[in-house]
RNA sequence: GGCCCGGUAGUUCAGAUGGUUAGAACGCUAGCCUGUCACGCUAGAGGCCGAGGGUUCGAGUCCCUUCCGGGUCGCCA
């Protein structure tokens, strides 16, 4: 630094450093040059201050600082004075200051930058991926990672009060059945053998129950190979915890302790606890999905009795297969929306496998709707009266086997929320979805497949039916869902060796094969296991949620894009032939498809 | 793998129906300017119109292929 020493961030002088010699260090955010008087706005990850140079006062430094350009890299020495009344920015957090410049040091030079840092860039997002230490400069990006920093220091701060202690698992492990797709890792001490990227350490934590360590926290990295969206990314960060000795109710108290403490001290919101509760089935029943966003209504209705026996094919027949019927009100929407666009909610609903989605406009005088004419005056009315219909309104109808009619009329759901205004966006509503199903039927497989892992633990009520009706098994899973984002999700595992047989026979697993996958965690398993239950938190997801952004880059320092690449290094590449036959790996590709 | 959207100076964009030398703003370079803060004024440089092929007298514009990126469905225990 060329024997300055900084004294301050720039943001940190405030106005009772008036008089005092200080020393700034950063980046060049703007240059002024007004001829014999030059302004520089310095910025370091604090914010940014102005810095004057005056060719009267000093000739020499003046003209130093006319080589200065851009995202330069500077130390400046100078007086923090206070700014004439009539020159005070009010728009800048130090508006009030400027330093008076009397040493410059040119740190480093800058190349002009491919885009310029401000905080409402409009730079295309591929460029700035691929310079991203450039976009990490804007204010917006540097707030967003230091809210993540504070969301996992008190995260750590958090469960070590309650007793948690923070454990590495292991990076390279072995792959295990169900699940996402692996990323694997070649052997080359092993020919042949590959380790598998965590998942998550689902395994590991359960193990250290088994050791007694009673309570386990870890931030830590997972990896799954499935396809990019918004919010999802090929590795993320969870915060994962487990524990001994609980039942469920154990575990959402500690983490709901964590989650309002986040709230309260990272956004001053208070969200009281204990936190509403929703079952999957009342959450499915009442907004089509899972992971509901319930800051605003727009419910779903079954009128499924109601057109059980209708002269509407569509409808009786869903019903007679053992599907439903159900709407949604759109409150207004039928006096708001085109033509044009009921058919694109239209679009939304086959989107999820919906065959359509009838409609009805409800008027003053009467109806407009295409499916009108194929029901009586009695089952209209009956209907328009379960959904209080109002002149104005647009009444929307999925009839579907239930898993479809959920699903499109959920997610139909979301899109008039957003479009009807009805969301408001500074609110946060955070909930638990629990009593899961434990398995679901993978109609490609043909076989039942756990639903949130194959330790998760039965309801006791429900254990009876895993050999009857496995379908009908509900499980100890809890998700945390915010605004509509699953953040986080946890069981009570299986302790029993007999639960656990019973569970891998019903997802098909053989004893061969869950021995060959699983056996070092069935041995453990004999050798005194304390019931035991935890959850993970996705760090991102929580992340993305305060900072008040729907995409998950805005909170990685150095996200992948959609083709699971990294803009920056180019990675995934090629690597050397001699790397590969170290490995015993031959690649099948061929040359034209490189 | 499917569907939708995008790709034109360094950046953000404009370029109806195909038609002279592809424009603007910001940025950049140079000059002038003592209170700017998106400083101002003057002048200038800057383009393989993502790539390849085709149609045409003529393609940024039309057609085909392909690459890159975004959103989404499938996928994500």
């Amino acid at each position: 630094m060329k024997g300055l020493k900084r004294t301050h961030r720039c943001t940190e002088l405030k106005v009772t450093d008036v008089g005092k010699e200080v020393v700034v260090m950063g980046w060049v955010q703007r240059r002024r040059d007004l001829g014999k008087l030059i302004f520089v706005t310095l910025r370091d990850r604090s914010g940014i201050i102005q810095v004057v140079f005056n060719s009267e006062t000093d000739p020499e430094l003046h003209a130093k600082a006319l080589q200065v350009r851009s995202e330069f890299v500077l130390a400046v020495k100078g007086t923090l004075e206070r700014r004439s009344e009539k020159d005070i920015n009010p728009n800048m957090e130090t508006g009030e200051l400027e330093i008076i410049a009397s040493e410059l040091r040119i740190l480093n030079k800058s190349e002009i930058p491919p885009f310029h840092i401000e905080e409402n860039t409009d730079a295309n997002e591929v460029l700035r991926l691929k310079h991203r230490y450039l976009d990490l400069r804007r204010p917006h990006l540097q707030r967003n990672l230091i809210l993540r920093h504070r969301i996992a220091k008190l995260a750590r701060d958090y469960y070590d009060e309650n007793g948690f202690l923070e454990i590495e698992t292991p990076v390279l492990t072995k792959s295990t059945p169900e699940g996402a797709r692996d990323y694997l890792v070649p052997s080359r001490i092993h020919p042949g053998k590959f380790y598998a990227l965590p998942q998550s350490p689902q395994i590991f934590k359960q193990l250290l129950m088994v050791s007694g360590f009673d309570r386990y926290m870890q931030i830590v990295k997972c990896f799954r190979d499935e396809d990019l969206r918004a919010d999802r990314q090929p590795e993320f960060t969870q915060i994962d915890l487990e524990m001994s000795f609980v039942d469920i109710e154990d575990v959402l108290a500690i983490n709901e302790g964590f989650i309002s403490r986040l709230f309260r001290e990272l956004k001053g919101i208070d969200i009281p606890v204990p936190l509403k509760r929703l079952t999957y089935a009342e959450a499915m029943e009442r907004f089509g999905s899972d992971k509901p966003d319930t800051r605003f209504g727009l419910e779903l209705v079954n009128i499924s009795d109601i057109v059980a026996a209708s002269g509407f094919k569509v409808f009786k027949d869903a019903v007679e297969n053992g599907g439903s019927v159900r709407a949604i009100n759109a409150r207004g929407a039928g006096s708001k929306f085109s033509r044009k666009e009921i058919d694109a909610l239209g679009e939304t609903a086959k989107t999820y496998k919906a065959k359509g989605l009838a409609w009805m406009a409800v008027e003053e005088d009467g109806l407009r709707s295409p499916i009108a004419k194929f029901l009586t005056e009695d089952e209209i009315s009956r209907i328009k009266e379960r959904l209080d219909a109002q002149p104005g309104d647009l009444l929307l109808f999925v009839a579907d086997k239930d898993e479809i009619v959920f699903d499109a009329l959920g997610h139909l759901r979301l899109e008039l929320g957003e479009k009807l205004g009805l969301i408001d966006h500074k609110r946060f509503d955070v909930l638990w979805v629990t009593e899961f199903p434990l398995l679901e039927y993978d109609e490609e497989e043909q076989r039942w497949v756990a639903k949130h892992h194959m330790f998760t633990a039965p309801m006791d009520e429900d254990i009876e039916y895993l050999d009857t009706d496995p379908g009908r098994v509900r499980s100890k899973a809890y998700d945390m869902v915010i605004n509509g984002y699953e953040v986080g999700g946890g069981s009570i595992r299986i302790h029993s060796q007999d639960l656990q047989a019973k569970m891998f026979k019903v997802i098909g697993l053989s004893d061969e094969q869950a021995k060959d996958r699983f056996g070092f965690m069935l041995e453990a398993f004999r050798y005194g296991t304390p019931p035991h239950g935890g959850m993970a938190f996705g760090l991102d997801r929580l992340t993305m949620l305060l900072a008040g952004t729907n995409n998950i880059r805005d909170v990685i320092a150095f996200p992948k894009v959609q083709t699971a690449a990294c803009l920056m290094s180019n990675a995934p590449d090629t690597v050397e032939e001699k790397q590969l036959d170290e490995l015993h790996i031959k690649t099948v590709i061929e040359e034209s498809e490189k």
